[in-house]
DNA sequence: AAGAGCTTAAACACGC
DNA sequence: AGCGTGTTTAAGCTCT
């Protein structure tokens, strides 16, 4: 597939000067080497990330559908149960799954749980006809088309919601070239998305279709495959469902119509600002009646559908996101004893403040520094900035991404979050946004001894970042560079040999670099950009962040949550130019070229202390990583020379 | 524009 | 001779 070959790239070799690196890096860094146009990588990893994901939720259905078979005996008593007993008993996780979002749309929209919505998505995710099989099933049970369009109708009602909350992070997406939809072609990339689906994902729903479809249809017989071929307009395999699946033209469209004309006359969940709001679509509607384009333009079918689905990934995403910071917020205001003005969320302060306290060199702990008020008001700020974080599953993202960025790293504070990213970067071919010296320097405080051999250090950048698991060569040259350039690795001799130590003192004596509003102002921007690849601050912001920008569902959110976490640096920035303390580190180049967004995390995960390398790992208190700078330095030797 | 930090590449030395 | 480990130097970037 596509990625296949922009992967291959990059992993090709480490020969060749950055080989496989440098498309990444190359590409990622703007070097000049690197010929590959990162906007091809981006896509591919793309489409290799979304094919994970597709997987993964085809794995997931297909245990819902044994699952399911199991009770398929029990199915048709409580097919007559779901018409009256909707919310009961998830006898049936199918036909749950199938109702839930209806039911639970029409009653109560925003209830739906994450839950609810995974399974929504799961089954959707796979196929635009799956969803429309369910519904084909229901109806056939309930023989009500009414019924049916009710519940249609209510679903969208529940898309349409969603998206309006998301929608201003597709766009932005779009205008990073993330997405490269176009007001014409408003769900090409979902559907590249859905349709890149790999053989083995075929496979998957082949048997997960085929037993279940044949089992339940008798007239579906033939349709197993059709799942993914979301492209292909579903036929219609039962009569009933015709009439409005297939339709999308016209049944949708009327119901649709109803849909309109229930909201208030010139306003519409997915008409702002004379735009129409549907993901991708950017139409300008002189007034509203022209916006009924929506009728015509984003009918029920398949990239519709698809698109809902990517839009309700993003709002799950968005919603876990936000639990996270919300937490974080918590913890932030705990740990600083701020009471908090808001009803935060929940509790867990704790987290942050063990943190600390966990760090070793936290003794000095730095004085939370000034930062006294600004978690009060970057509450409001930030929560809906926050949002945009989506909390993605590691292997989605792509790799990408830009290498190191680190600003992270400068900035005291710790990091992101992490134990999440600790998986991520297990599994994503993206390069961490830290310097080698901060890696290694990681590595060797999470030994146990605080030591490590040379050989010891490269294991431990292969386990714990994918993204070193190739072009050995290349970063192990840089390790041992590093080790011997920065004064604040020690070489001891041992009995066995030599093992590296850290000279903390040295390493905090780094000069840090900051980032200047200025130039926080434009890494914003330019990450909001509307710059051409998605932009590496982004990618970084998200890496930090762990976001990973997998499918496009997440697409939009990435924008926002750079700019959230540039936000937040600079806050932290500011605050950071009290205590200096470079801790970090790192600069190093940050890969990202021009752009880059500081992205400094805050501590949200109790577990993660670390930026994202916070490796995870190291269950253990992870000697700081970057709390420890945070702390230390504050001692005032900082540098900033 | 200069200086600094970082990454990458590469040459070279040493010891096993 | 080959490999791993270390050290250095240099070039290219980005950021301040």
């Amino acid at each position: 597939m596509m990625q296949e070959s922009g992967t291959e790239a990059t992993s090709n070799g480490p020969a060749s000067q950055n080989g496989g690196a440098s498309m990444e890096g190359g590409s990622r860094e703007g070097r000049p080497k690197s010929a590959t146009p990162s906007v091809e990588v981006t896509a591919a990893d793309l489409l290799h990330l979304q094919q994970h994901q597709a997987l993964q939720v085809a794995r997931q259905i297909l245990l819902q559908q044994q699952q399911q078979q199991q009770q398929q005996s029990q199915s048709h008593q409580l097919q007559s149960q779901q018409n009256t007993g909707r919310k009961s008993p998830k006898a049936n996780d199918k036909q749950q799954s199938l109702q839930v979002p209806v039911s639970v749309a029409m009653m109560t929209p925003q209830v739906i749980t994450p839950q609810q919505m995974q399974q929504i998505l799961q089954q959707q995710v796979l196929s635009p006809q799956q969803l429309q099989v369910l519904l084909q099933q229901q109806q056939a049970l309930m023989l009500q088309q009414q019924q049916v369009s009710a519940q249609q109708l209510a679903f969208q009602q529940q898309l349409l919601q969603v998206q309006q909350v998301q929608q201003q992070h597709l766009l932005n997406l779009q205008r990073q070239g993330l997405l490269t939809i176009q007001p014409g072609q408003t769900g090409l990339p979902l559907h590249s998305l859905t349709q890149m689906i790999p053989a083995e994902l075929q496979q998957l729903w082949k048997e997960v279709t085929n037993a279940h479809v044949k089992e339940e249809h008798n007239n579906s017989s033939n349709n197993g495959h059709r799942g993914l071929d979301l492209s292909s307009p579903a036929p219609p395999k039962n009569p009933l469902l015709n009439q409005h699946a297939s339709t999308n033209g016209q049944y949708m469209s009327h119901k649709r119509e109803s849909t309109l004309e229930e909201h208030s006359p010139h306003s519409h969940p997915l008409y702002g600002h004379g735009v129409c709001k549907w993901p991708g679509c950017e139409a300008v509607f002189d007034d509203f009646q022209s916006f009924l384009h929506l009728n015509n333009e984003h009918a029920l079918d398949d990239r519709s559908t698809a698109q809902c689905r990517v839009q309700m990934q993003v709002v799950q995403q968005l919603e876990l996101q936000l639990a996270k910071d919300k937490e974080r917020l918590q913890a932030m205001m705990t740990h600083l004893h701020v009471k908090s003005t808001e009803p935060k969320a929940t509790p867990q302060p704790l987290n942050l403040v063990s943190n600390v306290t966990l760090s070793k060199s936290a003794p000095e702990a730095s004085p939370p520094l000034s930062l006294p008020q600004t978690p009060t008001t970057p509450t409001a700020p930030l929560t809906p900035l926050s949002q945009t974080h989506s909390v993605i599953t590691a292997n989605s993202l792509h790799s990408v991404g830009p290498m190191r960025r680190r600003y992270s790293e400068k900035y005291n504070m710790p990091i992101s979050p992490i134990s999440q990213n600790k998986e991520f970067y297990m599994n994503a071919d993206v390069r961490p946004p830290f310097t080698y010296a901060s890696l290694i320097r990681q590595a060797i405080l999470e030994s146990p001894e605080k030591q490590l051999t040379l050989n010891e250090i490269y294991n431990w950048f292969t386990r714990m970042f994918a993204y070193f698991r190739r072009n050995a060569a290349t970063w192990k040259n840089a390790v041992r560079h590093n080790l011997s350039l920065h004064k604040c690795f020690v070489r001891v001799e041992n009995v066995k040999g030599a093992v590296w130590t850290v000279d903390e003192i040295e390493f905090q004596k780094r000069r840090p670099q900051k980032i200047s509003s200025p130039a926080l102002v434009k890494n914003i921007q330019t990450s909001l950009g509307y710059g051409p690849t998605l932009s590496a601050a982004f990618q970084a912001s998200m890496a930090e962040n762990n976001i990973p920008l997998y499918t496009t569902a997440s697409i939009g959110s990435p924008t926002l949550n750079s700019l959230a976490n540039a936000i937040r640096e600079e806050m932290n920035g500011a605050m950071d130019h009290g205590n200096s303390n470079g801790s970090d580190s790192s600069p190093g180049r940050s890969p990202l070229p021009a752009h880059h967004i500081s992205v400094k995390e805050e501590p949200l995960d109790p577990e993660d202390h670390e930026g994202p390398l916070s490796l995870v790992t190291t269950a253990n208190h992870s000697p700081d990583f970057d709390h420890h700078r945070d702390y230390d330095d504050d001692q005032g030797h900082d540098d900033m020379l």
